[in-house]
DNA sequence: CCGTACATATCGTCA
DNA sequence: TGACGATGTGTACGG
């Protein structure tokens, strides 16, 4: 990992093109090629970057931008697609690198997977009587969440998302229409499940005829006594 | 900006639990109080990081930590949502500052904005024979990307994206619907056009009776002899 | 401030 | 390898 701050301006060329007026910022030079360009702002997006695989090249500098104040040019160049990204540099502030290693990487917990894993164990959050018929209930357009029967016996397509958006709705609206074909399965229910519903979501699913679920991870795991919490 | 390089762990608590086991990293912090952890490789994104607005505190390190070879200990905490990041600095083998002022910002060309606007002044590429009613066509749920006529005098509602994917064939079926009940419009046919369409978008999009095309930026330019390319 | 649409998304998983 | 869904998505631009 090499950490250079330096005044420099950027132009990027690929998928779209893009460049950078001259300023101050923190270019990181990962190990594997990639190249990262941060200002002191923002979020952990850079302004511009190089995925990997890629390779740095340094190019001469012509007269014109000599002139003009440049005393170093990168050019890095993706492996892959067409994509170059040209660093024109005009002060180097910092420049230092070290020896990072492997990292072992992030460990997750609380994602959408364990939503799904959770609330199937506790298929009661769905509706008073309800059994679990099966968990990714495969289908032609793609595996259903949760298939479920409910206190009637007739059956429930649940869909569960960790923040609630029309899209997940339309994803349900598909699923139960399909399901609704089979006449062994109808009449088909749905319910739209999430840790977070946005209004629209919730508006749109409504009147559809589907049922709204609001998942909370805590409450489910205090279901389950059992549970050994990684914190 | 702050450039550290430290042998730490860390632990985020927020929307989801995620930990990082100890290992050499780099750490960035912001002028804005935003924190990234990098490794040596991946991409752009960080092992882990706190968005704005967010304040860093020293913590006190306990005995049990001490003797685990903790030698500092800061807490990141987000101002608005509950989030925190914890990072455990074992060994700090780097750190300094600097200045790096207002960056100026990036300047983008190629967007889904230039696909538009390109392909509206050369509406032929959507069917022999077409002509262009207007960009940005007004409804009730939102505004049509364009709006043409073709060579038999009928309307066509074009839905234009960057990526084809399931959600815009969605997004066109709404607007045909609602178009189509327009009588001064209807009969309304449907084009969905993008620089890569999925196959599952294009699968649902003829099954709906939608044309599918696919758009070349460079191509559209080149049809454009007046147009002056930024590189 | 909230909600929607776009992005050089990145990332994991599974066929 | 490519397609597909999830993301602590971020970011800009509306209302």
């Amino acid at each position: 990992m090499r950490l250079v701050v330096a005044t420099c301006s950027v132009a990027y060329s690929g998928r779209l093109s893009a460049h950078l007026p001259l300023a101050t910022r923190v270019l990181m030079l990962k190990e594997d090629g990639s190249v990262l360009i941060h200002s002191d702002g923002g979020s952990y997006k850079p302004l511009n970057w190089m995925s990997p695989p890629c390779v740095t090249d340094t190019i001469e500098v012509d007269d014109e931008q000599r002139e003009a104040g440049v005393i170093e040019q990168w050019k890095v160049t993706h492996t892959k697609t067409a994509d170059i990204l040209v660093i024109s540099i005009h002060e180097i502030h910092h420049d230092s690198s070290h020896e990072l290693g492997v990292d072992p990487g992030l460990i997750k917990d609380g994602v959408e997977a364990d939503l799904q894993k959770l609330s199937a164990e506790h298929i009661e959050v769905y509706g008073e009587g309800f059994s679990l018929i099966r968990r990714e209930y495969f289908t032609a357009i793609g595996p259903v969440d949760i298939l479920a029967r409910d206190a009637n016996g007739e059956t429930v397509a649940i869909e569960i998302k960790r923040r609630g958006d029309i899209d997940g709705v339309e994803q349900l609206t598909r699923y139960v229409e399909l399901l609704n074909r089979d006449s062994t399965l109808a009449p088909v229910h749905g319910v739209f499940a999430a840790q977070e519903i946005k209004p629209q979501a919730r508006t749109l699913a409504e009147d559809r005829g589907f049922r709204c679920v609001v998942l909370d991870l805590d409450d489910l795991r205090g279901l389950d006594t059992s549970h050994d919490k990684l914190f």
